[in-house]
DNA sequence: GCGTATCCATACGCATCCGTATGGACAATA
DNA sequence: TATTGTCCATACGGATGCGTATGGATACGC
């Protein structure tokens, strides 16, 4: 039944986890529904241990959840800001961000995130720290486009918020039709 | 200790709950904490009576949250869209609901429902079913301010993710600042 | 005043999940 | 081969929350 290590070893050592397996499952559970799917049982059975692996790479839920937070943080400022190939020319920079926002793995992930967050000010201050280097990722973009500064500011912010809310929403939509209504918002925030 | 109804009874019966009290505690529950902090024994402390009178109401915890979760769509539908003290002038008008939008009691709500009716495709539809709703309503002031149906969906699609999005920023802001930066989007949305 | 309907308290069984305690399997090193 | 370190299985105690069973309290019709 279980596909206990043998010695063939494809990639050495085939059941045994590190502490980032923990918090990718974690990751994964969260994205489908939410914190309370984050259960330290249901882990290990979607990872094929048992509580005991667990419990040696963490001391308990709570330092596992912290630790899940800030490796959510990491990977979800890395997704945007990491990717270094972008076009030269700021519009064009600007659309192929906002699509990659859109288009990335981590979509979905911030209703849980804040919903989860939101009442812990400790937890609040984390994902406020990744609001503003995003935001600032943003702002920049609109700042090498030629605008000042303020107005860089509140366009970046527009933006923001408009690629937030589309995690929310919930409709059937294909991706195109998404893509397209976010390339109409950016010729809105790249005029006047 | 206990302020069990007494006879002079100033609003008669205090200590009786209706269904409709214990979907307003699991609506503040769910406010400050998502989804797992509606636990019946919690909301029945809330209450001050017991788990008996929840399930003299309520068949099971699965049932009380399906009636939650219409509860929330009729009150937050309302909200925004029974206020019928708007201002004739349809760009006023856009400015009056987008303020009332930011300033609604229901406010931060939306994270956690998303969150948690996410992966749930019945609960899904409800949610889809108050987005339709919202969106119709500001499609169609768009559509009183003269756009054409199609430029009409667009901008009201812009400005309802704008709002949504709002509501997941942590960041400690006055809301004069927030309703400052709403109306440089809507003067977008209202520009060419 | 009596019966009935409405609403809640109390107490219990049950399942689930957390955390610990302890020993075992395996690899590396000597 | 003995030893040590790493990682996990198993088994348990304890807490928590759901749901039920049953009786009690209050209001209301008659």
């Amino acid at each position: 039944m279980s596909t206990r290590g043998s010695k063939q070893a494809k990639a050495a050592m085939p059941d045994r986890q590190s502490r980032e397996s923990w918090l990718q499952a974690a990751l994964q559970a969260l994205a489908k529904g939410g914190i309370d799917q984050v259960r330290v049982e249901w882990l290990a059975r979607d990872l094929g241990v048992t509580k005991g692996s667990f419990y040696w790479h963490f001391k308990d839920r709570d330092q596992f959840l912290e630790a899940l937070l800030d490796y959510w943080a990491e990977q979800s400022t890395q997704t945007v800001i990491g990717n270094r190939s972008y076009p030269d020319d700021p519009p064009a920079r600007i659309r192929a961000v906002a699509e990659d926002i859109v288009r990335r793995d981590l979509a979905g992930m911030d209703p849980h995130i804040r919903s989860w967050t939101q009442y812990d000010p400790r937890r609040a201050k984390v994902v406020a720290s990744v609001d503003k280097l995003r935001f600032g990722f943003l702002r920049d973009l609109f700042v090498a486009a030629g605008y000042p500064a303020d107005e860089a500011a509140l366009r970046a912010q527009c933006l923001y918020r408009y690629a937030l809310g589309e995690q929310f929403i919930l409709a059937r939509e294909s991706k195109a039709q998404r893509l397209r209504r976010m390339h109409t918002q950016i010729d809105l925030l790249l005029g006047p």
